[in-house]
DNA sequence: TTGCAAAGTTAGGAATCCTATCTTTGCAAG
DNA sequence: CTTGCAAAGATAGGATTCCTAACTTTGCAA
């Protein structure tokens, strides 16, 4: 009885489309991780009281030059639209988290900086990552070299399909060059390991 | 002048915070990713005329089993209040995606059904996932085994520090056991290689 | 049977994020 | 040089998300 029942319950499992493949199931974890970004981000604006949106373009700023943070540029990186950007740039020039700068050269744009408090709350906020990194730390280099690849590999095809618009990893940039599997970087002029290859270059040019 | 500017380049290159640890980079790629699930879903629901939470449920109800397709469950599941998710189900009944049956042992409580249109609907909807599972056929098996083990890694820590509340992981599942490295389901009565270890396990049970 | 807890609902409101339209500025073609 | 178009950003208005708080009904245990 016993055992009809762990065999009925066997053949179901087996037959479970979403266990079948692993692919599938790397699928699903990314989705529960992605799941995990969502709430920690939800947490870290709630502390704050700013929206997450708001929190993201905070850290984006920290993290980032000039010409990166103007409306237009953020809108792309963040997939909305330059209206809801500028709400939320008014709100955190409201709060006294940013200022603007004008852009001498075309002064219909301008870039946002970060005032002393904006960037004390950013680096704070930052900090919201760690509960993602600290637990990748057990993992040996070896297997972190791999996810990486794996997870620059996706990147690259989600991008060449036009999922993810803007990014700034090693393979769409144009001083990246790749021979017999070796990763050469022409601006740096050095070979990159596997596991250098950056994500989020400051320096990258995009390939036209 | 070309060069020196690329000294200054590279200088500011590798003080560069983001791209110093493989840790950071891994966590930058993942929410490269996270956000493209983001953009995915929102796709899928603008297509179809729903909410992103309404697919989510949909595409759910149409993997797991009836005990899991309660309104409790599914906000637990998704990180959100009951009331949300009330008023989401709302509208897909109101749409005819969905049925209401009461569980006989408890009137209080009701699972949901998907009607034919439903099924339809999350059958079609839960390609949107083969846009990033397609990618990963590229990576080799040992690959694969090496980033999902990564991610399952993650996920387990993430849900002991409380922020991932609800999974059906092999490590969290009472059936679960490890002895030398070797895994082992008691339900199943097998071994399990690496690559074959659960992230949503139809039978799992949470240990207490 | 009394009281408390748990499942789900409802109401109301803040915030997100969109579309569409508008202003200003840059730029190129005539 | 001016005319016209495109691009950066702002604004208005609205649909939707998602929350908190209070409520109903049911289950369960003292």
């Amino acid at each position: 009885m016993l055992l009809k029942q762990n065999n009925m319950k066997y053949s179901s499992f087996s037959l479970d489309e979403q266990n079948q493949k692993i692919e599938s199931r790397i699928v699903v974890a990314l989705e529960r991780i992605s799941e995990a970004f969502r709430v920690l981000l939800w947490n870290e604006s709630k502390e704050n009281s700013l929206s997450p949106i708001q929190i993201q373009i905070l850290i984006f700023v920290y993290f980032h030059s000039l010409e990166k943070c103007k409306v237009g540029y953020l809108a792309d990186e963040f997939n909305m639209t330059k209206a809801t950007i500028s709400d939320s740039v008014k709100m955190l020039l409201a709060k006294g988290l940013v200022d603007k700068e004008t852009d001498p050269i075309d002064t219909r744009s301008y870039s946002l900086l970060l005032t002393p408090e904006g960037k004390e709350l950013a680096k704070k906020a930052s900090f919201f990552a760690s509960s993602v990194e600290q637990p990748l730390d057990k993992l040996t280099q070896e297997q972190k070299t791999i996810m990486l690849n794996g997870l620059l590999t996706l990147i690259h095809d989600l991008h060449k399909s036009g999922i993810i618009t803007i990014q700034r990893m090693c393979f769409t940039c144009s001083n990246y060059q790749i021979d017999e599997e070796v990763h050469y970087c022409k601006l740096l002029k050095t070979r990159l390991a596997q596991s250098e290859l950056r994500v989020d270059c400051p320096e990258h040019e995009l390939i036209l």
